[in-house]
DNA sequence: TTAGTATCGATACTTCAGGTAGCGAAACGC
DNA sequence: GCGTTTCGCTACCTGAAGTATCGATACTAA
């Protein structure tokens, strides 16, 4: 029995082979232990166990390779605290966690940085990557567009300006003061 | 009469022609114009009127050129606030006015995240650009290392991450509410 | 005026990474 | 087996960082 009938209608010819959790693994390792820069579509392929070719064959740059294995480092944001500031706490620690991990801060901070000379990267980036959480912000903090995007400004501003500082992600402590930093401003009320 | 004697004694051979200030000019327009990955070594020197090698032997790499166009740029912190609220609110507004200068914030970027995956940078960036601020900071706050470096953070994170995602220097409203933010934590007083 | 020295511009070059093209081999459905 | 599509592989193009060389030039000292 074809489950959902015609829309899993196998084309013809070899299928496509399922790397990109492979992929993902290879790109995060490699930036690890290289840095962002000296990881090659070449370097990250051959890690990967697949030819470079079929790399672009998945993705059209390096570019949208690091943004989707970004969106599938980070996953969903959780949003399950009850009231804004828990609901704020607890997303600045996901993002700062996520950030800290092996590959995942230098892999942000280099696609970052590509996007700044490449308004095509920045639009893929802003896109893909960054509404989707923005607007899940939104909803659940009943915010408006330029608060959220300000906050966000904010608080992936001073934890990636601290990796690219100092090449190391920002220590427990100053997440904590960060978050004693924004919380008052959105959750404090007006003198 | 020889002023200050043996240490101006030129030595011989032909002198070095004062290309610094037009190279700044030329580096900061090319920027602009074309963005940071465009703006080559190249081009700047076109742009300057002088030879490529001529740049390479003033700048050991792009990145020292930029962050040398970026201390030009600069120039010294301004402090001269009554009062810490004062202070850092002046201190915001200058370096936020910097990065809004065309090229400026590009450059600034740019080299930024070069830095990410090419240590060497990290440390002049870290040393050569970073460090007078942050020591000028702490003398001017009476703060510690940690809390100045947090404070910096903040600010030119949140600046470069709002050019970086818009390619837009941050508005004047915005800049304000990053004042805000920050000065409450460092100026106000615990309950 | 001449000799010596160091910089200049120009050209050519090397290296490396992003990205593309073309090929025969392999993996499917029929 | 046949048609189709993807695979790995190799070769290639482009552009930019950085290096090497060389004659021309600008200056000092004698």
């Amino acid at each position: 029995m074809a489950i959902l009938g015609a829309m899993t209608a196998r084309p013809p010819g070899r299928p496509r082979s399922g790397v990109h959790a492979v992929v993902f693994a290879a790109t995060l390792s490699t930036v690890h232990e290289l840095g962002y820069a000296r990881a090659t579509v070449d370097r990250i392929a051959a890690a990967a166990g697949i030819a470079k070719t079929t790399t672009y064959r998945r993705w059209p740059t390096k570019g949208a390779l690091i943004v989707d294995c970004l969106l599938d480092a980070f996953g969903p944001i959780p949003l399950e605290g009850a009231g804004r500031a828990e609901l704020m706490s607890s997303a600045i620690r996901w993002i700062a966690a996520k950030i800290a991990e092996p590959g995942v801060g230098d892999a942000f901070a280099g696609v970052f940085s590509d996007a700044v000379s490449d308004p095509a990267l920045r639009e893929i980036l802003s896109t893909r990557l960054q509404d989707p959480y923005r607007i899940a912000l939104q909803e659940a903090l009943g915010e408006p567009e330029n608060r959220v995007l300000f906050f966000i400004d904010v608080v992936v501003g001073t934890l990636l300006h601290r990796m690219g500082m100092t090449g190391e992600p920002m220590a427990d402590d100053d997440v904590t003061t960060l978050t004693e930093l924004v919380l008052p401003h959105f959750t404090g009320s007006p003198p």
